[in-house]
DNA sequence: AATGAATGAGAATTCATTCAT
DNA sequence: TATGAATGAATTCTCATTCAT
């Protein structure tokens, strides 16, 4: 008879302890969510959970940055973005970046926290970001014929502005306070919002440097 | 020795409290930082945090905000504002602002630990905001005839929904990712964004509920 | 009334954790003795530990030993050795040696376990001896006849032998295996055994580095 | 595949296992050294640890002892001694002993930090060395006609003595502070203190109990 | 026979909070 | 009013040991 308690599935582990975490950050917040908690949360030995994020919570929530966010990123073919869609596209890249936000919103949370006491997440962060944009957009760049039109570094900041503006929004309306009252309105909201801000953007000569 | 002297070191020591706590904070994040460091760093003693804090942590957090919405808000006459300065009374909203969020660092990103840490904390904050606008516009409609002619509901919700979109891209821009190279560039396209977004937000018929 | 649990008494209650901490040592050996059974056992909390040794068991022996190197030395005039009285002067600094062991039987166990797990201390250990005897016989010098006849290095270098001769064979006879079946054959073994190590030290070319 | 091999392998293990287990132990200490260090660090599954050694660090301890000892000492045919070659045969046994104790010194600190945490493992070690001289001197005493002038108990006393004596100092020189500068210089006077001790001990009445 | 994931007691450490002075 | 020693529950983390595979 196969006891539970002495199973091996790592992958399931890991996935139980990522959601047992982000779930309780959501109920209880980040810095009252304890590895402890977690442990008895999930139902597994608080060795277990230090197995496998020997640094504790900082660990869970690096581990889970490095591991999910190429996964966001993948599901999007920016290169199919051309004059006739752009505000479709954009539509449906706000659209993807808030049911993102929505499935980890406990994630979330935890990471916005984690950062401020992890300067080196913080910074992993933010490069991550830009290198997604400068990898991804330099290959768009070789089969768009209207991206080819924007030089590649104006290209990859007017992304990571428009990434991050929508970042902040979305964040604040899940976590803090809505922006509307219902999803829709907003996500709505926020592809006006991002069309209106590349067209500020793309007038000014110098933009966002991070 | 007069009484005014007494009740001056009261507040000096509030504000040793509160600038030692949001250093702090910046150092090493919120859940990182106790009340006991505070003390130590403050060079005060833990009893005298606990006298004008007896709640610790949360009541620093809570009473700064309460007082800091109060003082930006004292400073800034909504009554003034009229069709024709409008763009020039929400530019200085959102330079004020940012000036509040830039001089006190510490602050947006301790209230934004905080607040999720603590749910409690986190509805108290949602109902002050609202509070605060209900009860500002209230006395602001009685004599602005400009804001006389919008119902008083959707002027606080527009207010609230302003103030959030500018505490949510500020609180970006200085804790994770520079929006724009320079911090002119960032208000300057802040005011734009409010003006448009107001519009925006003017031309539906629902708007944001919290 | 005053409230046993809430007495302010540092000195004392230092003292007390050394005292439960070495009396532990003894009974269960270093590494199975934790902070939480000192805690227990002196009827402390063990934030009371924690406060006056931030760093635990090592904090305890280290700042013991910075403490009680210098009170043994201090006892000891070794300026009124001579000619004369050496061997009685021997005698009588094996002896001390030996009875300071005795009453600190905990401390030295502890000690030469925290040794090992900590280069540090054991440097500075290393450190304190030869300063210690190199200050001693400098200011011995000064006065003594006898000890004038003999370089000042080479003089260091015979009692910091002496001293750790003597310390190793008293630690060996007390912690792991008596040498001899009473300590007072024990000690006059010693002595006996230091007179001959001093000749035949003193009769080589070199001598003991560290 | 031949049996040979098999238990060729289960040497090597334990071989590698005790060379790890000692190397981990002057790296960082015996208390700081775990089973699951030494496994990892010797590429080896704790499991197997445990096969070999079913009480972890107590038992490799133990074993290792055991079995050092008796090989250290078939190497010394003690039968051999007699009154032309005892400086000689002191000063080989002397050798041997700092040579052992040389090439394995994570042994001595293991040992000795090992039975300051636990009085069994203590007192087995005290009960195993008067055991082995037991042993040994009873088979001596056949052969060998110088032995058999000194009384059984005397001589099994005076081993015992000696033995403790070698290793006390050796033990301090290696592992707290050298007692001379060179090894070479150590291990003369070594011997020369055995057959100065040897004396002082026979002329006694009265000789080391245990 | 070998493995190593899993366990959970317990050790180390922190920190909000109390209270005698 | 101010202090800071003292508290101890809660948290983080380690490690000897077990056991299904």
């Amino acid at each position: 008879m196969s006891n539970k308690k002495f199973s091996r599935n790592k992958e399931e582990k890991i996935n139980i302890i990522y959601d047992t975490f982000f779930k309780l950050i959501l109920q209880r917040g980040y810095s009252k969510t304890s590895t402890n908690h977690v442990a008895e949360s999930a139902d597994l030995s608080i060795g277990t959970i230090y197995k496998y994020f020997p640094k504790g919570k900082e660990d869970i929530i690096r581990k889970y940055f490095e591991e999910s966010m190429e996964t966001f990123f993948d599901s999007h073919n920016l290169s199919k973005m051309n004059d006739e869609n752009v505000r479709d596209f954009l539509y449906h890249f706000v659209l993807d970046l808030f049911k993102n936000h929505k499935e980890n919103e406990g994630y979330n949370l935890a990471f916005r926290s984690a950062i401020q006491s992890d300067k080196e997440l913080h910074n992993a962060y933010k490069a991550k970001v830009i290198n997604f944009f400068k990898d991804t957009l330099h290959r768009v760049r070789k089969v768009n014929e209207n991206m080819k039109k924007i030089p590649e570094n104006q290209l990859i900041e007017v992304f990571v502005f428009m990434y991050n503006l929508v970042n902040a929004l979305i964040y604040h309306h899940l976590a803090l306070m809505k922006l509307f009252d219902t999803d829709d309105k907003f996500v709505e909201y926020l592809s006006n919002l991002v069309v209106f801000s590349l067209n500020y953007y793309l007038k000014r000569d110098n933009v966002a440097s991070m």
